[in-house]
DNA sequence: AGCATCGCTGATGTATACATCAATAGACCC
DNA sequence: GGGTCTATTGATGTATACATCAGCGATGCT
């Protein structure tokens, strides 16, 4: 299928955003997009318009167009919701997952161990968000896992810190492992408890959080 | 504040699709539009591409652009997700709403029962929305209140429905009162419970309300 | 010197012309 | 007569020119 203009300048640009080669703040000009992706204003607006309403820009007018920067309160409010969006889709699939999901969902959980034993992080890191979309379409709710999906890419640019977090890997498989056993034996209540959990802004994991995105948000000051 | 062609007319064809003056499946065209707005194409182009990306348009490439019509199917699997973002609300308001904000909750169930004893179903609709929108923001989560918000608007125009079942306005300022009670007592389990209930999309209420989206798609099908 | 106003500049919004693509229908070939 | 190829047409995407507006700085007045 052929792609506009638009369209990839966005994914281009979403890409970017989310795999953090554009940091949140830094300027986005449309006369240097037009240069080089050599098309006119008209796509770049169009696309700089799309993340704008999936948030990952903010533009302020007559001042610029520049990547979202989220500020800390936001960012845990986000996860929050995140969290329950997560544990929602875990107490659906605990419900009503299928022999065919479950078995994807045991691979998932393999390719994690595989990269785990490996001490991969980013090939940890890529094979966990595998697990997680197994789960979400394990939810039979294709609604929902859309909304799962959008706000962990929203929430991209600040997750890659969670895994950062010493020995967080391994205690997130762990969780996995946990995640699954609740899931395939139908337990919804526990599958959603855990899930809510696993996302790392709970408990005593928040200071660390916290403070993680501290340092990054200071590292982005100085940008 | 002067607002651009583009969003005055993003803003009339949302109050028009919500409020059912346009209704889904309903085909809109960009020239008619250009004509009776006196703009461009740009500004009506720009205007349908945010309502696409809220959902509440859809285009098919080369056929037209029409409002969005939602499968059944899709339909519940959204009134699930709304049920657990009002039951988040509901639970973050028990444990977190302030005394201004239990008195603004207070006022909004009493301009519910004033509707509800007048009979005016559409002012209870109105001011139903109030005391949900009161809900979400002692939620203090301004995040998961925007997001309640705009699915809520996306549903809108097969929320009107509900109310028309026979007796829900009763049962539905019950509920409110109920709730009211359970986030007065911070009882955050059962605020919750309650909520996810109110949204009819559970238990005996279901059947009822597939039935009417059934007569309702059926009538638009005839359009 | 401080303040206000004027005008410049760059950013934004809009119009319009053009290019391109896909669907449809018609004609031509088999 | 049917199928396929092609030409037309309308919809979509893009480029560019133009209009408008707000911010900011310079200049002049008090």
């Amino acid at each position: 299928m052929k792609r506009s203009n638009a369209q990839r300048l966005r994914d281009a640009l979403e890409d970017d955003i989310i795999n953090g080669r554009r940091a949140p703040g830094e300027r986005l000009e449309p006369e240097a997009l037009c240069r080089d992706f050599e098309v006119s204003r008209t796509p770049v607006r169009e696309a700089i318009q799309q993340l704008v309403a999936s948030g990952l820009v903010t533009v302020s007018p007559k001042k610029g167009t520049f990547v979202a920067r989220v500020g800390l309160d936001q960012l845990v409010e986000m996860f929050e919701v995140m969290a329950e969006l997560e544990g929602m889709c875990g107490r659906l699939a605990a419900r009503r997952i299928t022999e065919e999901e479950l078995d994807a969902l045991r691979e998932a959980l393999m390719r994690c161990e595989a990269a785990a034993k490996a001490g991969d992080t980013d090939e940890y890191y890529y094979e966990n968000e595998g697990f997680h979309h197994a789960i979400y379409a394990a939810s039979h709710n294709g609604f929902l896992a859309e909304e799962a999906r959008q706000l962990k890419q929203r929430l991209k640019p600040y997750r890659r810190l969670q895994l950062q977090v010493r020995k967080r890997m391994g205690r997130s498989l762990d969780e996995h492992r946990e995640i699954l056993a609740a899931i395939e034996h139908g337990d919804a209540e526990r599958a959603e408890r855990l899930l809510r959990a696993h996302v790392v802004i709970q408990g005593e994991r928040f200071s660390d959080f916290v403070s993680s995105v501290r340092r990054f948000g200071a590292r982005l000051d100085a940008v």
